[in-house]
DNA sequence: ATTATCTATAGATCTATAGATAATGC
DNA sequence: ATTATCTATAGATCTATAGATAATGC
């Protein structure tokens, strides 16, 4: 029953990457440590010496989330480079990350529910919106300094919240008028 | 131990005003229906002549949630017919109603989690979504029509994403700056 | 000898239902 | 007679712990 101390480690690493996706999918209150194991091919009974608490893993899985999110800028940025910015939007601001909360955006698929988690968790989501605001920060018209990380920081609320309402809503319409109306929004904010 | 019709309609109301709160504190999932039903002075077993499940609720309480934010939205622009966005994005976008979960926007605090609720917990989002954009669009430069409209609904995907970023990090001074940047963002999105 | 994982379970809590009670409404 | 609310409880689920097991690591 016992396993080697690296795949142990492995192990660890799957149960955060499975967590990292069924909490954006279902909610860190929707899914119970059973079927979190159960995810990473493991019982509940693992559980206990890999992590303090499921607030624990909470925060690692938020960690993980964040990284693989700004992965995916980078990936979009590296397929672009001329056009970093529309790169990142042009799947930010779709309906198919609307679609896709399991793999999408931790800031919309989690945010109302780690702004009631601990300091942990936020640190976690604070690491890697910082990491989004340097990417946006980066590839904003105007030199570097305050002006560029308020017009990061506003491009990403706008960002953030258009995803978030497209979700929310029923009429699918609804939703892809928000998603274009913030992509309008973010261009003009750029070239301003 | 039965009370009167008009009282068990009050009863119900106090329910639904109660949970519109503690939905908004602590999540769909983060409240019982027996402290629900105790922040209204009534116990469990009460609950099922009232509402057909908690879903049920959920979805009377977010209307009732979004009326209540609507309407603050009226009282600010009356008490200044002036300048109503500038009343508006005052409260909204300060580190007050970053504080205030119970009482504050319920697109933020509940944003992620009804995104996986049924249609009618959407439905009551929706409703209250074009309420708010109705009025955005009413203050909006222009002529009324599709830019009017696509300008509303840009900034109030600033406005809740900027919220949302300020409750998920943890540093104070960060949550600010997302509130600064998202004010300058939507003044400069209305002379547009 | 240590320990990662397993099965099993304690204790709490959650949604929903059942039956009793006491007041309303006809 | 009806019914809004109460107490009580069923049945499921949740987090966390306990003890057994079997393989690793020294």
């Amino acid at each position: 029953m016992r396993v080697s101390r690296t795949q142990a480690a492995e192990n660890r690493q799957a149960v955060i990457n499975v967590a990292s996706r069924l909490f954006r999918e279902r909610g860190f209150d929707g899914i119970g440590l059973k079927d979190l194991m159960k995810g990473a091919g493991l019982t509940q009974g693992a559980f206990y010496k890999q992590f303090e608490s499921k607030d624990d893993l909470a925060a690692q899985a938020s960690r993980r989330a964040m990284e693989s999110a700004t992965h995916r800028w980078s990936a979009a940025t590296a397929a672009n480079p001329e056009h970093p910015l529309d790169a990142v939007i042009s799947f930010y601001l779709s309906m198919d990350h609307r679609e896709e909360k399991m793999d999408g955006c931790p800031v919309v698929a989690l945010g109302s529910e780690a702004a009631r988690q601990g300091a942990d968790v936020k640190a976690s989501f604070e690491a890697g919106i910082k990491k989004y605001l340097e990417m946006l920060g980066s590839w904003v018209g105007k030199a570097d300094g305050d002006e560029a990380g308020g017009k990061a920081m506003a491009i990403l609320s706008t960002m953030v919240g258009a995803v978030l309402l497209s979700r929310v809503v029923n009429d699918p319409g609804l939703a892809q008028a928000f998603l274009n109306a913030a992509t309008d929004q973010v261009r003009e904010a750029v070239t301003a």
